[in-house]
DNA sequence: GTAAAGATATACCGATCGGTATATTCTGTC
DNA sequence: GACAGAATATACCGATCGGTATATCTTTAC
């Protein structure tokens, strides 16, 4: 890794909890610099624009979770458990180190719908990807009779996607863990299936 | 109502739409004169600042889905048909007529949480509202021996509006309906109680 | 050790930010 | 229709915005 690519590595880190948790129009050069001590040149240096540090920080802050995601995840052998890992994880983000400022794609969603393009493609992205993980673990557990043939692999993905996220908003907004709920209800999703 | 209510009046009813689009801090003075055809001085005479006008097109946007809820939930006479009046709207934004920018609690509980205070408080008190209705009605479906006494209204309040809520951060920012598969599983969860 | 290249810092740009003091226009009263 | 008070518009403020040209410093190669 070349100086450069360390620098570059190092802006990411240190912006990343920034525009997670203040969004992309509240996160300023100024904040930028304060957090990564170099000047606007260095930064500038690295990266073409504002977007482009947004943009790798989103993804630094996706690979974040998938990171504490997917290890749980291979070492569960039943499907059931595999869904169950996710489900540990998103109603304990204190517990497993969430990237500071909550879910980066719930953040990021809300924020670049009408407003970033270029970061909506990217939320979209994540959200396809969590989709297909999920519906390609419900199948393998129709595949080993886990689970019914009956049901929908896509809408339990993205009913399971939507409660975790929806819990997240609502204790981040609220001040109040809403883990242990979201994981009965959760619990109670998969256990149907 | 006077010519200054009125035109403070005017003014929330044209922010609205930009605060629950474009967010608090996406949101500058220049997008308010534009959307009102006013100028600084006009909002400036009847605002404090922009936070006093942020907060009540907040208070706006959440009261225009509350009057489409609530005289739903006010015609149904079961419990369970109360709920599923929620559910109804919250995953056929298109078909009520939903605040433009979408769900102005998921909106701007993420970008408040972090940053804004006095809009943070707000949004806590939406959810707690919502969450203390469904409370109510699930309570009530309790006693009449319609739910059974054995869940948790606290638990299934809280997994009901998320479920909704995620719902549709994931429908803004794909751009796809979640609406079908995010009832399915609404009913379905209602029809356990 | 020196030159070239690469990386970072400095100093500045025009534009826009939120906000305000003052001037002007509108509206209701007598 | 003159006047007063309210409502709106104009013109401006300092600060900050994202971005850049240039200078300085560091590292690498020979």
């Amino acid at each position: 890794m070349g100086k450069s690519e360390q620098t570059k590595a190092f802006i990411i880190e240190k912006t990343a909890p920034l525009f997670n948790s203040k969004g992309y129009a509240g996160t300023s050069l100024n904040d930028m610099t304060d957090a990564t001590r170099l000047t606007k040149g260095s930064i500038y240096g690295n990266f073409a624009n504002k977007d482009e540090v947004a943009v790798a920080a989103f993804e630094y802050n996706v690979n974040k979770i998938r990171s504490i995601v997917y290890p749980k995840v291979a070492e569960s052998i039943s499907a059931k458990n595999k869904l169950m890992a996710y489900g540990e994880v998103y109603t304990n983000p204190d517990k497993y180190n969430f990237p500071v400022g909550g879910c980066p794609i719930l953040n990021t969603a809300t924020e670049a719908d009408d407003t970033h393009p270029e970061l909506q493609v990217k939320v979209a992205g994540a959200i396809n990807t969590w989709k297909k993980n999920f519906i390609r673990i419900i199948q393998e557990g129709i595949e080993n009779k886990e689970f019914s043939k009956n049901i929908d692999p896509e809408q339990v993905a993205i009913s399971l996607i939507a409660l975790l996220e929806g819990g997240i908003m609502i204790s981040k907004a609220t001040g109040k863990s809403t883990g242990p709920h979201i994981m009965k209800t959760f619990r109670n999703l998969v256990d149907q299936l």
